[in-house]
DNA sequence: CAGAGCAGGACTGAATTTGTCCTGCTTAAT
DNA sequence: ATTAAGCAGGACAAATTCAGTCCTGCTCTG
């Protein structure tokens, strides 16, 4: 259906909420839930791919939380996306060959490729730091 | 996931199909399923759809079958995910601002939508003719 | 050492996708 | 007129994926 999950929809909230708190902060994932309104457990899923990824990283045991892991000018949607869906597939021979029927026969698979590789592109261009500068106040 | 839905690489399939046997040229269902290797239930759905877009027209009866609607110039890759997929929504907020639990406090709004129209345009500046022009003999 | 908070596996329910089936309608050919 | 090929489309079933919860353990502060 070409959408994008919830968890990603999650992380990005998450990453524009810590970059607004600064870069020091260190913000629980409760505090962040109760904040914007999600689920508390759910978030914690998507901090946690964030936090593997390098973009959040955590502090642990009391007085614990979550700060960014780098500059909001290196963290790209791109980033996000992958850190919390993995590699796009944009088409299923991407995953694994077989799971196209007709890959000897296919016309547009290599369409397909540059399409996907559009796609990325476009979600690498727009940094956090670029995205919280488009918030009219 | 973002991830192109199966019913949408058949309709693809198929109209790139239809393309290189000639306008005129009325194809059965079942041809073309056997021809390319897909399951012909499925197919006549998303056929079923292309048609209702206009992006193919039926002849029904004995001899019937399915043609191209139009030149392979008027039809753009968004045209065929618009018939079978239906308007894209890369948010939920899309769909309706009730599915997204933070929609006043949201600071991406925008950039979403600016995002798909992006990913829209990338799909409307290919149509199936120059698809076709990328094939490799 | 008690408790706040992260880490992550396992599991459940919901939603969506994918695919099948069946019935009816249209038309060419006999 | 009858038959059969083929489209139209609703209903349904299976499979997969997504969303969300639960539980257990580990880490650190006070
Ligand atoms: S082989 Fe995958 S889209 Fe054709
Ligand atoms: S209100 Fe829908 S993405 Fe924020």
């Amino acid at each position: 259906m070409l959408q994008v999950s919830r968890k990603f929809e999650y992380g990005l909230h998450a990453v524009t909420y810590l970059a607004t708190k600064g870069q020091g902060r260190v913000v629980t994932v409760k505090e962040m839930a109760d904040d914007i309104g999600f689920s508390q457990e759910f978030l914690s899923k998507a901090m946690q791919s964030l936090k593997r990824a390098g973009i959040a990283s955590s502090v642990q045991g009391v007085k614990g939380g979550y700060t960014l892991g780098r500059a909001t000018t290196e963290i790209t949607v791109a980033d996000i996306a992958l850190a919390i869906e993995g590699k796009p597939h944009l088409v299923r021979c991407g995953v694994k060959a077989e799971s196209c029927e007709v890959f000897s026969s296919c016309h547009h698979r290599g369409y397909m490729g540059t399409l996907q590789h559009k796609i990325q592109d476009l979600l690498e261009d727009t940094t956090i730091y670029s995205l919280l500068q488009q918030i009219v106040p």
